[in-house]
RNA sequence: CGGGAUGUAGCGUAGUCCGGUUAUCGCGCCUGCUUUGGGAGCAGGAGGUCGCAGGUUCGAAUCCUGCCAUCCCGACCA
């Protein structure tokens, strides 16, 4: 490609709407433009990284047996409402407005819908079926340019198995092709279990790239054994015990304390860890006429809660509102505690740092008091115990022999054990072996391309700007040739583009005349192409060509004859 | 949705508090000459609904009201 006839508006500053360095950078190099919020226009330097992601995806993805669909954005409002996920998405799904038709977030249901009259017996099964297509998602809040936006490029891919052990398979084929996929694209990434399965909910898998601008916090142990969303992480924690002392449980007055740290003032203790923690939630039903679900759950003084720890033992939990914390425990925030609730159907849970502990400080479940030895064992029957708190920085593996630190990670990828959700919300039956029905059980998988592209940025930049590299390089050498005066320059550098041409390397020639060497050299670093070839007089003297590596920097000058050699074996060492 | 900020030429900005000639500067762009190894020099030039609408005023980029857009923090997030 010559760069005079290339669309390629880079920029001299730093556009003022861009805050994290591969926003900046995409912008800088005139791979994007921004039309409106979350919504980007891809430039022709940028479409050529994202094509080369997709290579990358479609490869792998074809050698697990995948077959490639394409499937259209819009889709019947009906087919999501039988699932019921036009509800479940709300305002997080753009709908048309003169048709009954939403543009797709994800499309379980539209490749269900193709599954269900066709996968119909166990001898069309398993498939494994994907696309890379634009998704829409309406974002409230997009960030980081094309790191979160309203549209976007997604690989998404289904799995259809008779049984669950052809999920597994179907799974773990998904998860050895993203795998591939990642280290093509010259990332470094880790996975992390994205659901503690304690209900035997499905299995999931996140694929994280440890970047400053990522969205999630993960937690990573120090000899990389274990990596977790927050979400969800564990430590070892030692269990705060029993004292034993058989204390009688007291009521005492506390004017106005209403946090843990005010309590622990008013005491004169900095130990917090026997002040217990109270928060009230509750589970709606789902079936009408029967009555929510009231959970306290309790941490000690010292530990954070994981609303999401409760969240996936309970689904649609939500925090108690300030009129129900008065209803149900009967004080307000700050007075409750496990003992003396107004409403005897709450269930309490309290987590394992707790469990059967004794001498504990905690809400009375009156406004301005406090209960003091408080034995969970003695005085709250039925109560029971798990995992609730939120992991710390510098704590210990759940084994003891590693220690963890948070960090921050963009999530490219996240595979995910389906099983028979949707096929069932749309019936999506086969006949096995015995001619018996069966729903079909699924997985999903899906890609971010220009997350992987944005988080290869991420870990791959400098002051002068990105390092392209692995396979989503968008070009593989950048030519430039920097006399216009002198013709045997511009001649030796054009047969010289062409050759390379010839052998197969995509090539950027810098061909354009009236720009000065500096703009030129400044334009390569910040477009950042791996191998930077310079043709000029001062090289030409000595019949040579200057080599220089992108990433160290580092320049051979080569014999003009001897270049495309040279060349090969670089690239040959790469591959 | 809550909190904060910003909106002036293609990009980056000054001016806004305290209203007053022709709206500032740099980059980029156009023309000419010079220059050619790290974002060139000189000279000349083009380019503006000062986010939009209304109001106050003799006079508004500047003050007031409403709206819109964009960014940041949070909430939310298959």
């Amino acid at each position: 490609m010559k760069f005079s006839q290339y669309f390629l508006p880079t920029l001299k500053e730093v556009p003022s709407d861009a805050v994290i360095p591969s926003h900046i950078l995409m912008l800088r190099s005139g791979m994007i433009r921004q039309l409106t919020a979350g919504v980007y226009s891809y430039l022709p330097f940028g479409l050529r990284v994202f094509r080369k992601v997709e290579k990358v995806v479609r490869e792998e993805m074809n050698a697990i047996g995948g077959s490639e669909f394409h499937l259209p954005a819009l889709s019947p409002n009906e087919l999501w409402a039988e699932t019921g996920r036009l509800e479940d998405y709300g305002d997080d799904i753009f709908r048309i407005k003169n048709r009954d038709l939403v543009l797709a977030p994800t499309h379980e249901e539209v490749f269900t819908s193709i599954a269900k009259p066709n996968l119909i017996s166990y001898k069309n099964l398993p498939q494994i079926w994907y696309q890379i297509q634009t998704k829409f998602r309406n974002e409230p809040r997009p960030r980081g340019g094309v790191l979160r936006g309203r549209q976007f490029l997604m690989k998404d891919a289904y799995s259809f198995d008779a049984t669950w052990e052809g999920l597994d398979v179907s799974y773990e084929k998904n998860a050895q092709a993203y795998r591939n996929i990642f280290i093509r694209c010259g990332l470094k990434f880790f996975t992390v279990s994205a659901f503690s399965g304690a209900m035997g909910g499905s299995e999931s898998e996140e694929f994280m790239v440890e970047a400053e601008a990522g969205e999630d916090t993960v937690v990573i142990s120090s000899d990389n054994k274990y990596a977790s969303n927050l979400e969800v992480a564990v430590s070892f924690s030692e269990n705060i015990g029993r004292k034993n002392t058989g204390l009688t449980c007291e009521e005492f007055h506390t004017p106005n304390i209403k946090s843990i740290d005010e309590l622990a003032g008013f005491l004169k203790i900095t130990n917090k860890s026997r002040l217990a923690k109270s928060r009230l939630f509750i589970v709606p039903s789902k079936v009408p006429d029967k009555q929510d679900l009231y959970i306290l759950a309790l941490v000690c003084g010292d530990d954070e809660f994981s609303e999401s720890k409760l969240a996936n033992m309970y689904s649609g939990i939500r925090p108690a509102h300030p009129d129900e914390l008065l209803e149900i425990a009967g004080a307000d925030a700050g007075s409750i505690g496990p003992v003396n609730f107004k409403n005897k159907d709450v269930k309490i849970i309290a987590d394992l740092r707790l469990k059967e502990a004794d001498e504990l400080i905690s809400g009375a479940c009156k406004n301005d008091f406090h209960l003091k030895n408080i034995d969970l064992k003695r005085d709250v029957p039925g109560i029971e115990y798990m995992d609730l708190r939120t992991v710390k920085d510098g704590e210990k593996t759940i084994t003891g022999d590693a220690t963890l630190r948070m960090a921050k990670a963009i999530e490219v990828g996240h595979i995910f054990k389906l099983g028979t959700r949707y096929a069932e919300a749309l019936n999506a039956k086969y006949l096995d072996i015995n001619g018996k029905e069966n729903v079909i059980i699924m997985g999903s998988y899906g890609i971010g391309i220009e997350r992987i592209a944005a988080a290869y940025i991420e870990q791959n930049f400098d002051k002068d700007g990105i390092i392209w590299g692995g396979e989503i390089a968008p070009f593989q050498i950048h030519l430039i040739s920097v006399n216009k005066k002198t013709d045997n320059i511009k001649i030796t550098a054009g047969e010289l583009y062409s050759k390379l041409k010839e052998k197969g390397f995509e090539v950027l020639f810098d061909d354009r005349d009236d720009i000065s060497p500096g703009v030129k050299f400044k334009d390569a670093d910040l477009i950042g192409v791996p191998l930077q070839l310079v043709v000029s007089e001062k090289n030409m003297k000595n019949n040579e060509i200057e080599l220089k590596f992108r990433r160290t920097g580092e320049r051979k000058m080569i014999k003009i004859d001897e270049i495309l050699d040279k060349i090969n074996e670089i690239y040959v060492q790469i591959k």
